[in-house]
DNA sequence: CCGTATCCAGAGAGATACTG
DNA sequence: CAGTATCTCTCTGGATACGG
């Protein structure tokens, strides 16, 4: 959805999707599981999350294709998560976002430190 | 930072930075200055956000130096927000992130009907 | 015009206890 | 092991009113 300017359009929805797949949990979950599929207590250890945050990124990942649970053994329970073909596809633009943080995590230390100085109170 | 495997490795501090620059309005802020110099009430014509909440976005990315705040001309005051050079180098990786929404869309949308129809309750 | 100050409601996060 | 169920608490964010 683009204008004549050829500009991009950010609808409620496009927010909508960003806020279930780029929150805080979201992304490491995501890193994790483009590596290999993992377990529920795997992921726990890997992140640090609650158990009630994890369910709930992986209840919204899951109901929106981006990951999938796979039941694989009974007695006792074990369930793997692993990434779907539509999960792949996140990866790319999501590791750009992160080179980003990484290639300017010194200009925004140093921009903050100036503006904290610069700003009374 | 990335690990034996090149594998990006998430801090803290990534999360904190993606929380500033990545959260519900500054994708927005970041579009609209990206297209010109704007007022900060012709943002918020823009962008249906409320007064307090685009102070603090616009405070957060000028803190970090993504955007710079210019007092036009006093009496009436006039202020102007203008992207800076940091922040242009933001604006490949967001158009990334919003064009993957875009583009699977769709996708989403389908996985979610199916992950409601299956899932009782 | 460009904000700050205040109040209040709702979402999210942690801690804890419990279940198939 | 892999969750669910509460309860509490903070923190965000909208609405509103006021100030330089």
């Amino acid at each position: 959805m683009r204008d004549t300017a050829d500009r991009l359009v950010i609808t409620a929805e496009h927010r909508e999707i960003l806020g279930q797949v780029l929150d805080k949990w979201s992304v490491l979950v995501l890193e994790e599981l483009c590596e290999c599929p993992r377990r529920f207590n795997e992921l726990r250890r890997l992140i640090p999350v609650t158990q009630k945050s994890l369910t709930a990124t992986l209840r919204r990942l899951e109901r929106s294709g981006i990951v999938q649970r796979v039941v694989v053994s009974d007695r006792p329970v074990a369930v793997e998560y692993r990434i779907t073909p539509l999960g792949k596809t996140l990866r790319d633009p999501v590791d750009a976002i992160l080179r980003w943080t990484e290639e300017h995590r010194h200009d925004i230390e140093q921009a903050r430190a100036r503006f904290d100085e610069d700003t009374p109170g």
